[in-house]
This record gives structure tokens, C-alpha cells and sequence, in this order.
DNA sequence: AAATATGATTGTTG
DNA sequence: CAACAATCATATTT
């Protein structure tokens, strides 16, 4: 057995555990080079290992003894199977980031459905295109970010498995390695590159978080209305004065015609019949204006920038056509109205509309106005407080 | 800079 | 849920 000096007794017994176990890692970087680093190491190790024991004559033997000491020690791998689920933390996660509007095109995601839909509609459909722009924009941004990231990791990941995996196979032919082993190297890996993600992630939804706050403050930030939104407005508004309160169809052309939303509309609505109930005295400049502008915009030709006056009128629109037969009797008996309907000559009328115009508003008496067209108050308010 | 105008938000009500 | 009322926060005017 001990024929052949060999001159170079192989130096086998490599410091094969330089440190006792390593430190729990905390770092991205930490984890990478640490992985970098043990994958160097086994594999020098490996290839030394691999031509020393390979061709020594008691391969077989050390490979059965091998065998032996794993039987031994299997039953401790098999029970430390332990899997702690943060599943729900990061599914927690893929759901924010899918929920705003960071659907992931490529990557299959990993128990996340490819759920495509677009956003919400309920929230904001198609609002302001301004900031909304600005907002996509730097949505995308973080997007792209997070997107190559997660490859960069899904691929470090990938190379890194497959590596293990080719090194623990080529392991096996000197010890018995089994599959389930290396399916649970695998897994252990897998664990360590989601626990980067997860943090990728978490970050990616803080600064989705931070940007959508953002957002929401600037949308709070008041912007003053065009010319033209304010004028076809207005003219809604003092054309209908006695009856302020535009149909959802109506808002919407409204909204249509003065370049902004709905809600928008709504809010102005609002603000303009509480502002105006509450003192009459400081619009009554505007209401003229306006009045007068609509006369003279249905008696003549429409000018170039004004085709506002084609409002739909809903039907129930009582007293429109019913009250007011030409343009100058409306200019008259909406003046007349504005001025008279808060006074309560006509007893108490009740009507889901009946609280524009009514009560308070004292300015109103110290206002005094010729306009003795009473008759058509009584009839008016029957109009529209029985609606 | 103070005052006012104005769009948006919040809380309440029916 | 729409309307109201009060309020906030900014824009504009004075």
C-alpha cells in the first residue's frame, strides 16, 4: 500500500472552516459578497478535493463512510424544516405595487396573478391631464427603476442556483448529495435573493407612497379656472337662477365645454349658490353681466369664441320656456327673482330645492328694487317648489 | 402685506 | 349620494 514515495503528499486538510459560522447578514452588499465569496471557495475546494480523492483508492471506502455519517445526520436535516412564512408581508407588497399601477410585463409573477387591469376608474378617470402627466411620468420612472432591479436580482439568483446546483452534483460523485438536498439549497437561496426583493420592494411602494402623497397635495393646490370654464359657468349659473342645480348630463357638458371635470363643476356649483345666497349685493355686477351677455348671445348670431347658450336645458326645467318667453323677459325676470323670491310673500314653500334663495340674507331688503312683477313670483314658486 | 376671491376638502344632513 | 356649510390653502387684488 505504501510502495511509491509520493513526493507531494497532497495538502488536503485546507482550513475548510475558516471561521466558525457566519455572521448574520444585514446588507445587500454584505450578502453578495459573501455569496461570491463562499462560491469561490467551494469551488477551488471542489476541484481539489475533486482530483485528490477521485483518484485515491479509498474513494470507495471514504463514499461509504460518507454515506454512513449522512444517515446519521439526515433525520437532523429533515427536521429542521422550518419554513418561516414572511408570504404574507410580501404578498402584501406585490399586491400595492400591482394596485399602483406597477404590473409587472415580463416577469411571471411569483403567486401574483397578471392582473392587467387598468386603474381604479372609480378614483380619478381621466382629471387633470397636467399634473397627471407629471404624476405618470415619475410613476414610470420608479417603475423602470424597480423593473431592473428585480431582473438584476432575479438573474444574479439564477446564475447563483445554477452554480450551487452544478457544484453540489459535481460533489456528489465523491459524497452522496440527494436531490432533496439540493432542492433545499435551492430553497435556501431562493429565501435569501426574496429577502432582497422584499426590501427592493418595500422601497419601490415607499417611494410610490411618497409620489401618490404628493400628487394629492398638488391637487390641492388651487389653480384658478380659464376664462372660458368660469364664463360657461357663470352663464349656466345666472341663466338658471332660480333653479341652479344642473343635471349630471348637464354637468357634464358643462364640464365639457369649460375644459374641466365633473367634480369640478360640482364644486363650483356649490361654492357659487352658498357664495351667492350668502350675500346677493357682490354678484350682482356679475349677474347682470351675465344675464345680459346671454340675451345678446340668443338674440344675435353667435360670436366666434361663445356657443355656450346651447346648454341642454333639462325638461323639468320648469320655468325656462314655461316663464320666460323672450330673451328680454328673462333678463327681467331673473333680476326680478333673484331679488324677490327670499322674501317670504308666498307662505312656506317646501320643495327639495326650496332652500336656495330662502330666509337670511338681509342684504337682500337693503337693496331695494322697482321691480313690481310679483304675480309671476307666486306662480314661479309653485313652478318649481312642487318639483 | 393685508384683504379678498376662489377652488378644494371635510363633516354633516336628509 | 347630493347638497350644504364651514374651513383650508392658495391666487389675485388692493
Amino acid at each position: 500500500m505504501d510502495g511509491p514515495p509520493r513526493p507531494a503528499p497532497p495538502p488536503p486538510p485546507a482550513p475548510r472552516h475558516p471561521p466558525s459560522a457566519p455572521p448574520p447578514v444585514r446588507d445587500t452588499s454584505d450578502v453578495l459578497r459573501q455569496i461570491m465569496a463562499i462560491t469561490d471557495q467551494s469551488l477551488d475546494e471542489a476541484q481539489a478535493r475533486k482530483h485528490a480523492l477521485n483518484s485515491h483508492r479509498m474513494k470507495p471506502a471514504l463514499f461509504s463512510v460518507l454515506c454512513e455519517i449522512k444517515e446519521k445526520t439526515a433525520m437532523s436535516i429533515c427536521g429542521t424544516q422550518q419554513e418561516d412564512p414572511p408570504d404574507a408581508q410580501l404578498l402584501r407588497l406585490d399586491n400595492m405595487l400591482l394596485a399602483e399601477g406597477m404590473s409587472r410585463p415580463k416577469k411571471r409573477g411569483q403567486g401574483a396573478v397578471a392582473v392587467a387591469g387598468t386603474v381604479t376608474p372609480g378614483g380619478c378617470p381621466n382629471d387633470n391631464s397636467i399634473e397627471h402627466c407629471d404624476y405618470r411620468a415619475k410613476l414610470s420612472q420608479i417603475q423602470q427603476i424597480y423593473h431592473s432591479e428585480l431582473e438584476k436580482y432575479e438573474q444574479a439568483c439564477h446564475e447563483f442556483t445554477t452554480h450551487v446546483t452544478n457544484l453540489l452534483r459535481e460533489q456528489s460523485r465523491m459524497r452522496p448529495v440527494s436531490s432533496k438536498e439540493i432542492e433545499h439549497m435551492v430553497g435556501v437561496i431562493h429565501g435569501k435573493f426574496s429577502a432582497i426583493q422584499m426590501q427592493l420592494k418595500q422601497s419601490t411602494c415607499e417611494a410610490v407612497m411618497t409620489l401618490r402623497s404628493r400628487f394629492l397635495d398638488a391637487r390641492r393646490k388651487r389653480r384658478n379656472f380659464s376664462k372660458q370654464a368660469t364664463e360657461v359657468l357663470n352663464e349656466y349659473f345666472y341663466s338658471h337662477l332660480s333653479n341652479p342645480y344642473p343635471s349630471e348630463e348637464t354637468k357634464e357638458e358643462l364640464a365639457r365645454k369649460g375644459g374641466i371635470t365633473v367634480s369640478q363643476v360640482s364644486n363650483w356649483f356649490g361654492n357659487k349658490r352658498i357664495r351667492y345666497k350668502k350675500n346677493m349685493g357682490k354678484f350682482q355686477e356679475e349677474a347682470t353681466i351675465y344675464t345680459g351677455k346671454m340675451a345678446m348671445d340668443t338674440t344675435e348670431a353667435e360670436g366666434p369664441g361663445s356657443q355656450a347658450s346651447r346648454l341642454s336645458s333639462p325638461s323639468p326645467d320648469s320655468q325656462g320656456p314655461f316663464l320666460l318667453t323672450s330673451a328680454g323677459d328673462m333678463v327681467l325676470a331673473l333680476r326680478t327673482l333673484a331679488f324677490l323670491q327670499p322674501q317670504p310673500q308666498v307662505s312656506r314653500m317646501q320643495g327639495p330645492h326650496c332652500h336656495f334663495l330662502q330666509g337670511s340674507s338681509p342684504l337682500v331688503h337693503s337693496t331695494p328694487e322697482p321691480f313690481p312683477t310679483l304675480p309671476i313670483i307666486g306662480k314661479f314658486c309653485q313652478e318649481w317648489s312642487t318639483t
